[in-house]
RNA sequence: GGAAUCGUAGCUCAGCUGGGAUGAGCGUUCGCCUCACACGCGAGAGGUCACGGGUUCGAGCCCCGUCGGUUCCACCA
């Protein structure tokens, strides 16, 4: 065969070649087939605004993973792909370029808003889709959804409507939070708090006197961070039991600029012990007091308009932004003399997740789902373990959640996203909820109905997405043979926003989990450890990691270095690191083929004769077959992936192919040539169908090179297990055999002898059976250990005066070297080892010692330290006949 | 305020259900252009496993506490 191959492995052109053939041949596409056992993945819909970062690629690394390690298995695997219509960031991005346009949102209506968005989805849509290929996804395109194509809106569609008529879907009035710059309310979730440096404002109002006057001498007094909501005060708080204010509850005080006398109140919500005591109550703008509003039946008074600016409520501080609001109120208690004082105070301000304004509670009619029934089934199924969560610390997380959750608020007042189904009559006011506009209402039978504006949360749709993508509501093929999906993978940081949401919506709307496993990962940060941000700039692009050192470097570096769930580092060293492990594969891979004759291409049959050396690599590598397939199947990839790294590194190259060479070079036997070969073809395969489903690319290239068989990797058979490859024997002996050679070179390395000045090697051991591996080995003191011949000897009578030596538990090296022997040195060296085995065999003795040791600790244990013990005896021995004959010389 | 997580070699991190730290990559020192690879080969140096207690025959690993970093949740006006 003898192919060429260029000297170093160059990523770019070979990539997308190989990715494009495995498009064109449909290998990712999965068909139904009841004759195997399907293994499914969906993927976490990206944003349609999105750009692949580091976060995707780890994701998507991770489901790649999976996908190609279950697929070589022989699963039928899908890995359905998709994206998601992300209702606000996309409506944000619309306006934004709508902007420089000149081109106002309300000017187009609705239709026309629509219109552009879909017009930004066909230009911007797949842009992320096609990064996600560069990266190697094996996601099955044909099957491609989007989260507001016609099935998953239908998906959406019969959820509301099931939901509604359930009563687990209701409109109603409440406290929710309002971001003033999208104008929409936003979930729980969306809100994110930012600590800020604020004041305290300690401010009084005066009491209303038992005839109805405003007292000019008694007060009470409070602090807030929000003056400007005293606009909507309706009550101030005192705790039931604080004795200095028994007497005030029920009385009145007197709320400046509105005019209004609202009462003292008692609730146990007021927290005697911070402040004064005594809390103004704003229903309308701060969940607690919206809470404490209903409990003692207070007017709510709603004083924002939608963009924070101050209503007619507000009186004569109507039209104010509500924060110059808050600067003349201040101004205005001060010279009033109902300010008391002004503290500094950081606190935490809840802001809009997506464009980090100060959000504001206000009461608004927004839809919400009833979460107390939904959520039991998706928190049992976490507790009795249907639902395995990975690494189980996340478990803490959900349950956090699920223990304290509210209603989810699912209207958004936006356009992009599915329309809620909710039609208004526009006479009685009835609202309607149906899958098509009713012709007339059925409460009064007015025939003009309106539907509702706003759209759904993006979260309720993704949360259908395992079954949606299926084909649900319908009663697909598909649907009966992919669902439940297997894992999903996905970040810790949105368990809340979907993973648990998709849990519920499975087990409500398919009576079933939507995947028994969620894998999480952790965040990719940059190389200080800090968050890849737009604002510190720090993000690192995978495009141009793929560009410059290709994507198989990528994956492992996403895939290595750290533990499951764990946040990591992104640093480039790592990726060149990467990158040369893939060279070093590739050049092991050269070696071999440039040593294949035509057609000269491994059987399945092992071939007579083997060496021990080819029975030590084949044992080890069916070793590591077996751990790194049981690793993955613990979904632990990353320990699965450095074992085989470290296997195809050091023993496979450094050590198999250098033992293999002079086989190779200058055998005069074409069977152990054969032999050689066989063992590193068969090796390297399984090798790289070892690494494929982590680096994709570069083990498609070399194995469609190397053998002609079978037309691509991702379809080969993952290897198992074999017994017949197992040599416990040889692994031993070439174990021996390594660690002299190794002992040998740092003898010499230590003395600084010239590679090229060959020395004889004599080894000294009692052991006949260690003596016959030396022998059977003799060949590897020659080529690896710069030895001109070996002597092997029972005794060291033929040993020379003046030898350096090298004292191994089951023999001692030495080396005649005589004018390179530094008696001092060498005895001081010997002393040290004398030091070091004495102090093992005290602690050993110690152990053994110690009846307590010997009572409760597990048998083999014991026996494992006995041995110990009897090889440091021997070992002693040898240092100290070394040092008596250095003394005698 | 509650919770999680981390603190192991100069740096970044592994260390499985407790049994001697042969840890890995990068960096570093010494020697090698050895006909697969200098994106390489060989040989080294480098660690009181944050600190203090406890459990245990035995603790980097389990428990408690302290200090330091990160994150999530809640949000007290």
């Amino acid at each position: 065969m003898r192919k060429e191959l260029a000297k170093t492995y160059d990523p770019q052109g070979i990539e997308d070649r190989i990715y494009k053939n495995w498009e064109e041949k449909k290998y990712f596409h999965a068909e139904v087939d009841r004759t195997r056992k399907p293994f499914t993945i969906v993927i976490p819909p990206p944003n349609i605004t999105g750009q692949l970062h580091m976060g995707h690629a780890l994701d998507n690394t991770m489901q790649d993973i999976l996908i190609r390690f279950k697929r070589m298995q022989g699963y039928n695997t899908l890995w359905q792909p998709g994206t998601d219509h992300a209702a606000i960031a996309t409506e944000v991005k619309v306006i934004d370029s709508l902007k420089k346009q000149g081109i106002n949102k309300n000017d187009l209506g609705r239709e026309g808003f629509l219109e552009k968005c879909w017009e930004w989805r066909a230009e911007y849509g797949s842009r992320i889709v096609n990064q996600l290929k560069k990266l190697g996804s094996s996601c099955d395109w044909d099957r491609e959804r989007f989260t507001m194509d016609e099935g998953c809106s239908k998906a959406v569609q019969e959820v509301f409507i099931k939901m509604h008529k359930k009563g687990w879907i209701y409109k109603g009035s409440r406290i929710i939070n309002w971001c003033p710059v999208c104008k929409t309310s936003i979930s729980d979730a969306e809100v994110q708090y930012e600590e800020q440096a604020g004041h305290f404002w300690h401010i009084k109002y005066p009491l209303i006197e038992a005839d109805g006057s405003v007292s000019r001498t008694r007060f009470l007094e409070f602090a807030t961070t929000r003056p400007e909501t005293m606009l909507g005060d309706t009550a101030v708080a005192v705790h039931p039991e604080d004795e200095r204010y028994q007497d005030l509850i029920g009385q009145k005080v007197f709320l400046p600029f509105v005019d209004r006398q609202i009462p003292v109140v008692a609730d146990e919500y007021v927290d005697r012990e911070f402040g004064t005591g005594v809390v103004k109550i704003t229903p309308a703008h701060d969940p607690n007091d919206f809470e404490v509003g209903k409990r003692h039946g207070l007017p709510e008074i709603n004083i924002l308009n939608d963009d924070a600016t101050i209503n007619e409520n507000g009186g004569k501080f109507a039209g104010m932004d509500r924060y110059a609001c808050r600067a003349q109120i201040v101004r205005e208690l001060e010279e009033m003399g109902l300010l008391v004082g002004i503290e500094d105070h950081v606190h935490n301000v809840g802001t809009h997740d997506r464009c980090g304004t100060t959000v504001e509670p206000m009461i608004k009619p927004q839809w919400f789902v009833k979460m107390d029934e939904l959520i039991k089934p998706a928190e049992e199924a976490v507790r009795n373990g249907d639902i395995k969560l990975i690494p189980k610390r996340m478990e803490k997380t959900y349950f956090n959640w699920t223990g304290g959750i509210r209603d989810w608020c699912i209207s958004r007042q936006l356009w992009w996203g599915h329309r809620i189904p909710a039609y208004t009559c526009d006479k009685c006011g009835e609202i309607t909820v149906a899958d098509s506009m009713p012709e007339t209402c059925p409460c009064c039978g007015h025939n003009s109905l309106t539907q509702d504006p706003d759209t759904l949360d993006t979260w309720f749709s993704s949360a259908l997405w395992p079954f949606s993508t299926l084909g649900w509501p319908d009663k697909t093929e598909e649907l009966d043979y992919f669902y439940p999906t297997d894992v999903l993978v996905t970040g810790y940081d949105i368990i809340f926003f979907w993973v648990i949401r998709m849990i519920f919506s499975g087990y409500e709307q398919m009576g079933e989990k939507p995947f028994h496993t969620v894998l999480f990962h952790g965040l990719v940060r940059d190389a200080l450890g800090r968050k890849m941000s737009k604002s510190l700039n720090n993000g690192i692009d995978p495009l141009e990691i793929i560009r410059d050192f290709g994507a198989d470097a990528l994956r492992m570096t996403l895939i290595t270095g750290n533990a499951p769930g764990n946040d990591m580092r992104f640093y480039n060293e790592r990726v060149i690191a990467n990158r040369n492990f893939g060279n070093k594969v590739w050049n092991a891979s050269r070696f071999i083929m440039m040593n294949m004759k035509e057609g000269e291409e491994a059987g399945d049959v092992m071939p007579e004769g083997l060496n021990a050396e080819d029975k030590w690599i084949l044992s080890r590598c069916n070793t590591v077959v077996r751990e790194a397939t049981e690793n993955m199947e613990k979904y632990e990839l990353g320990i699965a992936v450095q074992k085989v790294y470290d296997f195809i590194w050091d023993e496979f190259c450094d050590w198999y192919i250098e033992m293999v060479k002079p086989r190779l070079y200058q055998s005069d036997d074409e069977k152990t040539r054969e032999a050689a070969l066989w063992t590193l073809q068969t090796v390297l395969i399984t090798s790289l169908k070892l690494l494929h489903p982590y680096m994709p690319f570069i083990t498609e290239e070399i194995f469609t090179t190397i053998q002609s068989r079978e037309e691509t990797i991702m379809l080969s058979a993952w290897p198992v297990y074999r017994e017949d490859f197992s040599f416990p024997h040889e692994e031993e002996g070439i174990g021996l055999v390594k660690e002299a050679v190794r002992a040998i070179r740092n003898v010499r390395a230590e003395r600084n002898v010239a590679p090229s000045r060959k020395a004889k090697v004599i080894i000294v051991s009692e052991d006949p059976a260690v003596l016959d591996i030396f022998r059977e080995d003799e060949i590897f003191f020659r080529t690896l250990a710069f030895a001109s011949e070996t002597v092997l000897a029972a005794d060291k009578s033929a040993v020379p005066e003046g030898s350096v030596s090298a004292v191994l538990p089951q023999e001692t090296i030495y080396i005649p070297l005589a004018d390179l022997l530094d008696v001092a040195a060498e005895t001081e060296r010997l002393k040290k080892e004398e030091k070091r085995l004495l102090g093992e065999l005290k602690r050993c003795e110690g152990m053994l010692s110690n009846e307590r040791f010997l009572a409760k600790a597990p048998k083999a244990k014991v026996d494992q330290e006995k041995e110990k013990q009897a090889r440091y005896q021997q070992q002693l021995e040898g240092v100290r006949r070394e040092l008596d004959q250095l003394a005698r010389m």
